[in-house]
DNA sequence: ACAATAGTGTCTATCAGACATTATCCG
DNA sequence: CGGATAATGTCTGATAGACACTATTGT
């Protein structure tokens, strides 16, 4: 154990699902490959981990690189560790997830050609395996819509509960009645803090503002239809 | 990138947190360990990646190494990534959760010294950051009862609603009401399947036995008090 | 005034928890 | 028979979904 000969090398890496809402859709942060392997094919953002910082602080990292956004949301995903994810050799890859809201137009990082936020639904064939890291990590999206107050890192820091109950549609692809929407979302405790301001954005008669407040979890949750 | 010197060398290994039900207590497996760091303290079982064998495929096999049991439900827990967490050299552990029904004695493996199965509640600390992984487990799998059927996997192939509901009772730490407890499982679609048989191994009046069903999610969910 | 959206109220079927009763074994 | 546990039933307060109504803006 322990001795350089005794254990194989490995590469770690992270690799980065940023979802939003953008429109009508929920999408996915998406760069173009600068390099070999799958040179010119879509991928998901992320990069190797230094020798010096942990594991989720890469993933901090890689973010804010590829964004130039920090202080979002990011979970671990899963990690991804199939023999022949990679063709040319074993790379271990740590995903993470991560929700953000209002990003600017993103930026070409060093790695990548290009990149774009990408409606979800027209995402085809990703390198390596990240079309099912995409995948698990909307999956994930969803199910922590239910009994986490997640929805509302896609919206605004000032946001109306018509919203919130937008982001619950476009990411669950459901429609919610907005009565009991509201009803629900206002009897949790926690989760909206009122800030006493109304906008008129969305025309009609003018909606009340809130802000995230501090609850970690939902009870009751919120139902997925 | 790709090429040996741009990454930094890894170790990747995976740890396992075996649950099981014994007499009244939630226990966990834990091995003594054999070897330095950490020499003579108790230790989550666990081992090196291979080069050929996916990560998954790793968890796998070590977990038939220390137990001699496959075909357990496993399932991955998260990955533990700090640069600190491993004294000798950069190692980074996919933790791997696993439940188990009236596993024999652990046989002591090559890399440890002895086994045990440990109540969860005695466990004092633990060698690396497997306290830490114990927690996380433990919850998981507290998480995962509710919404799935895998306390049934805490339970021998057929057992009685009274058996599973002493392992809902055992894993959460509460006393659940024995009526509204059969009422509700057994109204779960696809989690109990009869067998026709009955026990009278608990006294009392005989409890039909039943086998673990298909369903792969509990709808509607069981809660926690 | 009218269109559009926000916010509140009501009704009802369903469900979760509390608890009583009957059933079937063993000794 | 009495003790013990299984299984089913009843009651009640809370909740979720369906839907009606009122409120407040812009044009």
């Amino acid at each position: 154990m322990y001795s350089p000969s005794d254990f194989p090398p490995f590469a770690v890496t992270v690799d980065l699902v940023v979802l939003t809402v953008r429109g009508d859709e929920l999408c996915v942060l998406v760069v173009r490959r600068g390099e070999s392997p799958f040179l010119g094919q879509w991928a998901l953002p992320g990069g190797f981990v230094q020798v010096s910082e942990s594991v989720d602080a890469a993933a901090v990292r890689e973010l804010r690189e590829e964004t130039g956004v920090s202080g979002l949301h990011l979970e671990q995903l899963g990690t991804y560790g199939e023999p022949s994810r990679d063709p040319r050799m074993r790379v271990v890859s740590v995903a993470y997830l991560a929700l953000a809201a209002g990003l600017p137009v993103p930026v070409a990082g060093t790695d990548a050609a290009s990149a774009a936020f990408v409606p979800v639904a027209e995402v085809s064939e990703l390198a390596f395996d990240h079309s099912r890291i995409l995948e698990d990590g909307v999956e994930r999206a969803r199910a922590k819509l239910e009994y986490t107050p997640l929805g509302a890192e896609f919206c605004p820091a000032e946001f109306t509960v018509a919203e919130l109950r937008r982001v619950y549609e476009i990411v669950w692809g459901v429609s919610l009645d907005p009565r009991n929407f509201h009803r629900k979302v206002t009897g949790v405790e926690g989760l909206l803090v009122p800030t006493g301001e109304t906008t008129s954005r969305d025309g009609g008669r003018p909606a009340a503002l809130f802000r995230r407040g501090t609850a970690e979890m939902l009870y009751p949750p919120l139902a997925r239809p």
